[in-house]
DNA sequence: CTGAAAGCGCTTACAG
DNA sequence: CTGAAAGCGCTTACAG
């Protein structure tokens, strides 16, 4: 109903020119303060807010104050984990979050060029992805963009050393005596599942462990079936090594059904809350905490994007729990 | 470095008035098609995009294609599961989605304010939240909302029947001839809270059922904690139903751990995968529905805006598990 | 059918 | 210091 309210609106009342209006506005302001008072007042009243459409015609730079993550399946708890990190300091930065679920390749290329065709958002957190130049340059030129819990060269990043993760692992069942080690990885060769096999290999001969190494997806079923199927073929193996705890899970509902918890330890890696809460062994990757970090980083190269590369990587834990037992090597 | 490309720069090159380009871009061009396709050449040559904030200040109404969801602790299962739902049809229609998280009151008024002030997003998607004649009117007069697992006279909503659910239970443990059963209900009474607690009554005065109630978190731990204190002081109880899975968990893990699995009978309300995977007896909401049916409707009311009001009730359904027991009353 | 022109709501270099 | 004016990149009523 009401007429829309403008620059001129405001300039009208308080009896200035739009430019006087505009240099308080824009804080370039350098008159009396009785008059910038005058403005303000007559902006108050009429809680007027200057458009942002128009003031980006104009040719002012202003954010959206919003920025994008991109994940794979963010339905995932790690994902879900990460995300609460980021929130915490996009929270208190008065950001907010535009979420872009990357479930395939099209989806990605797709989700990369709305980004850099709308320019809706501010800058960009891809959590647990890799890309390409092409895409690298593509969202760079216009916003800055952080890798969480993954790196690449030439590109800010904040991760998890998932190597150093699987040896601390590998280095507590060696002093558990475990000599019978099998690993249960992603079945999806993704880069972490790479980085973790290695890891696992590397330890495994340096202690002289004998090991299997099988793939499955990544959920609880399938983490039962594993073990099933290791347990059974393979009676001289002494623990399993899962590549997530989400496998782990499954792994555990096996060993009970079968009641041979005394016989087969097992480990995860992940460390999510149930997973401490059920006592779990695990390797504790600190999920919220990348999260957190690359906001950060994130936000401080929004506001000041002319800074060097940062490079963070951040140490996993290990979770004891009480699912990796000592073993005794009798004759 | 290469100068901007603008409407002016596809006239020149295509011989024609911004006009023309101006009416080819909005599908509003009556002339030959040879001039079309010239222009259209150029257009796609020049891979060029028409600024939407020049053509909104230009007065065109154009979205965002991004809608707003808002929810309380976004990272709670219950919302992670409805957020997928709200995906898959948000992902077919080409809209992204903007996550405010509203763990308070004031973030609640400051997300509202700032929904309706940077005006962003197309509509609003609001998961198991209420809001004031206010707020309410805030919102909708710039944008369609609907409600999400919950339901408020006057606003679009899709939502579970809570107390169909309960009563399903209670007719279940009715049938299993459990004459004793505590309810453990969430400790902060939001709306689902009462409705919950009133059907329990309902039915267990109707059943002549002997009932406890009691309160905790909604969380493993306060649910075990809940378990343990009822069974202690209530010997003669046969059954425990949670008001949450996340609740029940911890139940379960009390009588396994106390070994009266068969005594003791657990029903819980929710649904997760992860439930019926360990076959808890449950009241499965369909949290995946509600969520694409509301963004269905949003989205419908977004392309559609003079629509009439839509209430959807979802029935819940009962899984039967295998954490409910029968009982025998001899004497 | 199509172009010149006015207008959208701002910003800012340019004069005074 | 401050206002008139030009300009940002579009849309569209108005003439022709």
């Amino acid at each position: 109903m009401s007429k829309k309210i403008t620059i001129y609106t405001i300039a009208e009342k308080a009896n200035v020119s739009i430019s006087t209006v505009s240099r308080i506005l824009n804080d370039t302001f350098r008159g009396k303060k009785e008059i910038k008072q005058k403005v303000q007042k007559v902006i108050n009243s009429l809680d007027y807010k200057p458009s942002k459409d128009a003031r980006r015609v104009a040719g002012k730079k202003i954010g959206s104050k919003m920025i994008g993550v991109m994940a794979p399946f963010f339905t995932h708890p790690f994902f879900v984990e990460v995300l609460k990190g980021v929130y915490k300091v996009i929270h208190n930065n008065e950001y907010s979050i535009v979420l872009y679920d990357v479930d395939s390749r099209e989806r990605k290329k797709n989700v990369i060029k709305r980004i850099q065709e709308e320019d809706y958002v501010d800058g960009v957190l891809m959590i647990n992805m890799h890309l390409n130049e092409y895409e690298y340059q593509g969202i760079t030129e216009k916003m800055p963009l952080v890798l969480v819990a993954s790196n690449q060269d030439n590109v800010d990043s904040v991760s998890v050393d998932n190597y150093k993760g699987i040896v601390m692992g590998m280095r507590y069942l060696h002093s558990l005596n475990h000599r019978n080690v099998a690993f249960i990885n992603d079945k999806k060769k993704i880069y972490e599942t790479r980085i973790r096999e290695k890891a696992f290999r590397d330890e495994a001969v340096r202690f002289g462990i004998r090991f299997k190494i099988s793939y499955c997806d990544v959920d609880r079923r399938s983490g039962y079936i594993a073990a099933k199927t290791l347990i059974e073929n393979n009676p001289e193996l002494t623990c399993l090594y899962y590549y997530s705890d989400l496998m782990a899970y499954g792994g555990l509902d096996y060993i009970k059904e079968k009641n041979i918890v005394d016989r087969i330890s097992i480990i995860g890696f992940d460390g999510f809350a149930i997973t401490l809460y059920m006592k779990l062994t695990t390797i504790i990757q600190p999920m919220e905490q990348i999260g957190e970090r690359g906001a950060e980083i994130l936000i401080s190269k929004i506001a000041n994007n002319d800074q060097e590369r940062i490079v963070e990587v951040i140490n996993p834990k290990l979770n004891k729990g009480n699912t990796c037992r000592k073993v005794n090597h009798e004759q």
